[in-house]
DNA sequence: CGTCGCATTGATACTTAAGCTCAACAACGG
DNA sequence: CCGTTGTTGAGCTTAAGTATCAATGCGACG
């Protein structure tokens, strides 16, 4: 059990070989809890190209062993996906963390929308900007 | 009545000045239903400097006037916004228009969520991909 | 009017983020 | 061992937006 054995595996079994970078980008988003930025993440792993940091990525992403995390401000930035499965995000503006939550309907109620335009739904996102628990219960009021 | 006298309004009011640069990127966006993207638009408004056109679409956005449309694949384009108020986004990824809805409980279901998770909620994002209406009669199926 | 002050403009340089290129390399199958 | 294919990484290129700063415009005031 060195580091992600499960994403490891996930890796694999879709036909992606297992080589050490991969491996390695892997091993650093498992030691990371806050959501990254490809610069740091690249920073943090200087034998590795950055390219192939991208490219890692992206490849993760589409497993949904990584998912991007559109912030208010535009700005991105990564995160390793605790569910592994469809979410939503609640992003604190204060301490930078972020929640993933899931809800039916909610999913529902955007499915009904498309549906009333006539639209063909494919995907979709939603995010929430805000300020979590433990923020508020420090600070202010 | 030249372009859209309530946006230079709504530029007035607020305090700012309708300048003669301003009031052309108002009438380049009033001339548009295409989603554009800033390079377009300056392309189109040659005489006005790119910076300007940066800062006012920025200042319309402030005022409602123009939304940021996020696309799918993380390509940003800009809108004049129908309603001028709260709304979401179906961008259609055949024919690239931007359909605003608003759904109240679709708000609502947002913020139970965070309410359910302690979070305090100050703003939120949602869009939807896929195909409108029309490309769907006009194409397959 | 004349003039002062502030908001605005625009040419340009700069920044940052992100993606692409392509030759070298590693793995694998036979 | 050799050819095929997937993978890598240094450096190049693009895109999007920002910073600078002198010149200009406009309004207020006397
Ligand atoms: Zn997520
Ligand atoms: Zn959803
Ligand atoms: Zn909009
Ligand atoms: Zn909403």
């Amino acid at each position: 059990m060195s580091t992600a054995p499960d994403s490891a595996d996930r890796l694999e079994v879709t036909g992606y070989r297992l080589t050490a970078p991969r491996r390695a980008v892997l091993d650093a988003i498992a030691h990371t809890n806050r959501p990254f930025t490809i610069e740091e993440l690249s920073d943090r792993l200087p034998n590795i190209g950055r390219a192939t940091v991208f490219r890692t990525i992206k490849l993760l992403q589409e497993l949904e062993i990584v998912c991007r995390v559109p912030l208010e401000d535009g700005g991105v930035r990564y995160e390793r996906s605790r569910s592994g499965r469809h979410h939503h995000h609640l992003i604190c503006s204060e301490c930078g963390s972020v929640t993933e939550f899931n809800d039916p309907s909610l999913d529902a109620s955007i499915e009904e929308n498309a549906t009333l335009a006539g639209f063909e739904l494919d995907g979709h996102s939603a995010e929430l900007y805000g300020r979590c628990a433990s923020c508020r219960g420090g600070g202010a009021l």
